[in-house]
DNA sequence: AGATGGATAAGTGGATACACAAATTCAGGT
DNA sequence: ACCTGAATTTGTGTATCCACTTATCCATCT
């Protein structure tokens, strides 16, 4: 009988290979705002042919990540001052959704594990290592998670994606030990209180108030 | 000088072409959930070879609008019921937002061309074809791209389409002189108050009521 | 007769090859 | 010296080709 297989053995072909390359290269900031991608460069440099790295561009321009330009090849997106608000408008609304919904299944296991990756994030801060967007991303991604909504939490991942090189230059620009945690207790708190339509306004304001942080950094003007 | 030219001229490219002819039969019940895509068909009957259709489906894929298993090729990708019911609620809160972001940018005229909208939407209704689901995602969309956010009035287009083939079925299946023009001035008139808090409820409530209409028609289980 | 295993066909993923478009460079003219 | 325009080079876009996986069908065995 057919196994009913969850999804991803393996990760199998090539294109997915490229695409993850390419992704983590956008996200560690080796691939900066405006740089050509040239398919040929990063498909010797990962040991397959142009045709997968092309299909891979297909999807990163579709969430937004590059811009493929007809017979002008493929460059990365910088995101401009507005996009990036627009970017954190659409967090807010998406992660406090994710929260509201994920409110049921909180309890206090949940809470504790919350806690331990604002330790991690605490930890990550001081070493000054720019590990904390990682441990960030994880924090949120965790509560999105639990709202039990694949298509949410893909969409939600996917800005992450694309507004983490601000957030490392951001980390890289100010001085070391910033944790933030506070402003993340307050989540807990709201989120231990029980209360899931303030769980969401919290949520919310919490994501608003960080976008002007991030908006010195934007890529200047129109591609 | 290099023409600062607006992003489609002409939508020369080949992957385009091939992008939207399969989204249209998507939309328009063609392709129906489950149906698996072969790209040598599409790729002969729009004349082109498969390569281009390959990379459509990648596009598509990442829109969630098909599944590409590894070797066992491309195949509609149809929302169960829990699926559509996420759609609407990641709907609810995008547009939401979009109707309060809007809100400076409504005046008289504006609202008349809403108005308009409804006109041909309730006109559509009464002949019975279709069009009646084009007229009312025009509606929304109108008022999303009056939140001047691009990256927003994307993603909700895209959700739109997703849900397309649902909305025509229902449309199909209910007796036919349904226009649903009240609960649509309903928004009308909160946007005509000035209310953008109250506006972004009310969209919110407008679009969580309908999903329970198209959940009798979801796809079966999990592929 | 039903199930199982293997042969065969179909179709996908990937690589190479080729035509064409765009950018760049260099030469000539003003 | 700067601008203009043509040739070259670079790189994209598409087609064809090949290997390999998956599905189908039939024969054989229990």
């Amino acid at each position: 009988m057919a196994v009913n297989s969850i999804e991803p053995l393996g990760a199998a072909t090539a294109e997915e290979e490229a695409y993850r390359h390419i992704q983590h290269g956008l996200r560690t900031g080796r691939y900066r705002a405006g740089d050509r991608l040239i398919p040929e460069e990063i498909a010797t440099e990962i040991g397959m042919s142009r045709m997968p790295v092309r299909e891979a561009f297909r999807r990163l321009a579709s969430e937004g990540l590059v811009v493929i330009r007809p017979n002008r090849g493929c460059i990365v997106a910088g995101l401009t001052v507005d996009e990036i608000y627009e970017t954190f408008e659409i967090r807010s609304v998406l992660e406090g959704l994710a929260v509201r919904l994920a409110m049921p299944h909180i309890d206090a296991e949940v809470l504790e594990e919350l806690e331990r990756h604002l330790d991690r994030m605490e930890r990550a801060s001081q070493t000054g290592s720019s590990d904390w967007v990682v441990r960030h991303q994880a924090f949120h991604l965790q509560i999105c998670q639990l709202s039990n909504r694949p298509k949410l939490v893909r969409q939600i991942a996917s800005l992450h994606v694309g507004i983490e090189p601000y957030l490392r230059i951001w980390f890289d620009y100010v001085d070391k030990p910033l944790s933030a945690r506070a402003e993340h207790e307050i989540l807990i708190e709201v989120m231990r209180s029980g209360d899931a339509q303030k769980a969401e306004i919290v949520m919310r304001d919490h994501i608003v108030e960080t976008a002007p942080l991030l908006a010195d950094f934007a890529s200047p003007g129109r591609r």
